[in-house]
RNA sequence: AAUACGAGUUGGCUUAUCGCGUCUGAGCAAUUAGGCGAGGAAAGUCCGGGCAGCAUAGGGCACCCUACUUCCUAACGGGAAGGAGGAUGGUUGGGAACGACCAUUCGACAGCCAGUGUCACAGAAAAUAUACCGCCAAUUUUUAAUGGCGAAUGAAUGAGCGAAUGUGUGAAUAGCUGGCGUAUGCUAUUAUUCUCCUAUACACCGCUUCGGCGGCCCGGUCAUUCGUUCACUCAUUAAGUCUUGGUAAGGGUGAAAAGGUAGGGUAAGAGCCUACCGCCCAACGGGUGACCGGAGGGGCAGGAUAAACCUUAGGGGCUGAAAGACCAAAUAAGCGUUGGAUGUGGGGCGGCUCGUUCCCGUUCUGGAGAAAUCCAGAUGCCAACGCGGGUAGGUCGAACGAGGUGGUCGGUGACGGCCAUCCCAGAUAAAUGAUAAGCCAUUCCAUUUUUGUGGGAGGACAGAACCCGGCUUAUAGACUCGUAUUGAGA
RNA sequence: GCUUCCGUAGUUCAAUGGAUAGAAUUUCGGUUUCCGGUACCGACGAUAGGGGUUCGAAUCCCUUCGGGAGCA
């Protein structure tokens, strides 16, 4: 099971952002589990069928909250980790999000265990929601 | 050795696994191998430059910045070396005012004799040297005392009175004095004034019956005599007052008051004069320069503030990589304004979607004209600008540079020359992370005489975004050097 | 990236370089009332931090911190 995390998996694209952060949109998903806000958007349908096996998606850490750039730096890099660790829990089922964003919404810099506990949970809580 | 302060250096190390960014190689591709991968501040954006675009004949005004000297540098408000000046401490000259030397440290330090402004309160006065108080001289006038058929003064004689000096008591005031005290001050001494006591006292001299008695230095007053001077609707003395003049010594203040001390001098005073100290000018000498020393001269000018306006000298064109260049995609063949060119449509022919030395037709609106016709506009083409709308992808800029490291030479130093060697992040929603192990430093617990052993916690400030040179700020711990103090040893 | 402004009592604002920084309001204490309100009296401040210029700084200068606005 591949543990990269390519370019292609990061949401880069103005466009997608604006659309997944609009607010009061029918496609959007969210719920809230304990260190991530969660917001993910569905497989376009226009796409023809290609061999995409991941979302792409972003991380935000608040600069309200963490006003300096080396503690941001460091909770991004650790809930990228944890991501890419355990993405492979996506790949069972076929139904998978296109686009998901992970708002980081904790007071304070917590440990990569805890982190990496909190995305298990809200991978399967994701991929749970999907399907409805 | 420890502690404190200052300056500087450093800013955990190694390995494994899974990942990330970029470069090179292999591969049709999936993929794979190797190299490199944050800092001294990458931060703040406080300065300066490179680079890029725009503007630009030359000059000036306005605005902003800088300001001791020399040097370094691409440049700087940065740095180096130095010079005035200030502060603290110590030593020292002097009676004081005021200096001299040493150590440490600060050091935005051009110009208030170009102009303007400000200087609260207090104080006589706050920038003009002089109004006021005070001191002195003259003058006006008032009062008091004394004198006036004399008065003043000197001498002699006599009388009485006062009472000094040598020997005392108490009090007040002042001060540029001494001592003590951190200081308000206390004390001693001195000067002046006042008060009290003493004159039948003591001391001293003469006489003595040894019990006592008499005398005393000076001043003025009165009486008498003599000499000299003056002689009046006033005189003298004292106190006040008006006016004029001379003064700048003194006047409690204040952050700041127009040299200080001593002596002479004067009606009173004053650098008015003298000595010493301070100050100003300055021949000449030293230094690249700021500046330093200073023969000699001058009785002595001059408040503070320019981080107040301002003056002088120097500098600054404006905007910043979201600059700017190119490619691709997309929309509209739209609307408006301005300018330019010009007939337009159809057919034929060549050719194959463009051209034309050919033919045919000729629209609408307004104006002028008898008419032919002429003029203007619409429609159509091109360009610029704006609106509306679209896109928001890529390449370059952009990683070899005022580059790093080492050596050597020049320089007090900042720094520069030469030689050798190295290539050392380059993303574009943005790369350094996670896990595990060991070592290093710190700390806690247990054990141990100690060294040590075992276990746990746990790693300062902080993340490049066009690039450099500085400044400022943040920074656990470690190391080096210097200074001071303490302790131990020789 | 660039330009510019501001910071004063818990809050909203004053201040010519010149005593002890003032006003309103809040809070607290007291008086008045049987009690509460109203009214009256009183108290409460490191001028954002540090350094400098000046006899003297909230004010002038430098620097740090925090906040706001504008342009692209």
């Amino acid at each position: 099971m591949p543990q990269t995390f390519p370019k292609s998996e990061r949401l880069c694209s103005k466009k997608i952002l604006g659309e997944l952060f609009k607010k009061g949109s029918a496609t959007v998903g969210t719920f809230y589990l304990f260190p991530f806000r969660v917001l993910y958007l569905p497989q376009p349908e226009s796409l023809p069928e290609s061999n995409v096996l991941f979302p792409a998606i972003v991380i935000t850490v608040p600069k309200r909250i963490f006003k300096r750039a080396v503690d941001r730096n460091l909770i991004r890099r650790r809930v990228r980790e944890a991501y890419r660790l355990n993405k492979h829990l996506f790949s069972q089922e076929k139904p998978i999000p296109g686009y998901i964003a992970f708002l980081y919404t904790a007071k304070q810099i917590i440990s990569f265990e805890e982190i990496e506990k909190g995305m298990k949970l809200a991978i399967a809580k994701c991929k749970v929601k999907n399907v409805e």
